[in-house]
DNA sequence: TAACCTGAGTTTGACATGTGAACTCAGACT
DNA sequence: AGTCTGAGTTCACATGTCAAACTCAGGTTA
């Protein structure tokens, strides 16, 4: 290995490290996992904890600290013919995480699932497919905003 | 709340999702803090425990399976008039968490940090602002690879 | 050569957190 | 009035975390 790239220490403290900052709300075993289901839109207790398997006494301590840190808001609503309820949705704060999710998604599909990916991220409009990636200045108008793009699965 | 949104499912099985297996990989309150020590260059037992608090007997059991995942690599390299010695160091798979790292830092930053980042990413070559987005198949080509980006502290 | 120092762990034992099963409680349905 | 369901809470036990003490190997000092 090339030694001089080896530090003795990190150059941004983590008090004033963004990243850091971000894995103490988000990096437990199942706080990314609820999330995801609030992306997909599941939004009930109940149905929250049959999809990931989750014990319901974490799911409520998750679900309390996500709202207290403004990432889920705790909502009424009413399917038709059923009784109003309450579930938990995404505030603005928490559909800022889609990269984030993105970024995991694709990690995680080149790396722990042999490249199978089941969904596509396509643009709104014109349903053309989306990438993530770093682009320079020049390219920065290109940006699709989260409102501009639609997750669709495949088959 | 809109209530056609509403799911009572997941339209991904957990298995079939590359986010939800990245997320039992790095989901946890000291694995990614490890990952960005390595990052920054940071590649000794000790150094590590000290930027970032860790009890040994945890960054013991974390290096461990880093390894075992193929994240992390342990490699014997020699400083300046000091002995060889061993260090982790990223592996390819490790380095592809870049845009999941700079994902958690641009929203760590906006909404933890009031805004505030300690880093800037940049085109290697060209010195350019580099930004992370969704951007459109015709322009996958302005996308940069991780060989082509630098990341400077400001100031 | 012996004693010491440092880096990289392992062991220990108290404490905290996670877990599944059983319990609670309120609103709607029969 | 009794039952069902969703959304939790409580319990008792297993697992994980932590700081401090211990180990062990290489290199340094006396």
């Amino acid at each position: 290995m090339r030694a001089n790239k080896i530090k003795r220490r990190a150059p941004v403290k983590l008090c004033d490290c963004g990243m850091a900052a971000a894995t103490q709300i988000l990096s437990d075993k199942w706080t990314l996992l609820i999330i995801r289901e609030a992306f997909y839109g599941v939004v009930r207790f109940d149905d929250i904890r049959k999809d990931i398997g989750i014990p319901k006494a974490v799911l409520s301590n998750r679900l309390k600290k996500l709202v207290e840190q403004g990432i889920l808001q705790k909502v009424t609503y009413q399917l038709e013919g059923e009784r109003t309820r309450s579930g938990y949705v995404l505030t603005g704060k928490g559909r800022d995480l889609t990269l984030v999710f993105v970024a995991m998604m694709d990690w995680g599909n080149k790396h722990c699932l042999d490249g199978k990916s089941a969904v596509t991220i396509l643009d709104k409009n014109d349903l053309q497919t989306l990438k993530l990636g770093l682009i320079g200045e020049k390219d920065f108008a290109q940006i699709r905003g989260l409102e501009d793009i639609h997750i669709r699965l495949k088959l």
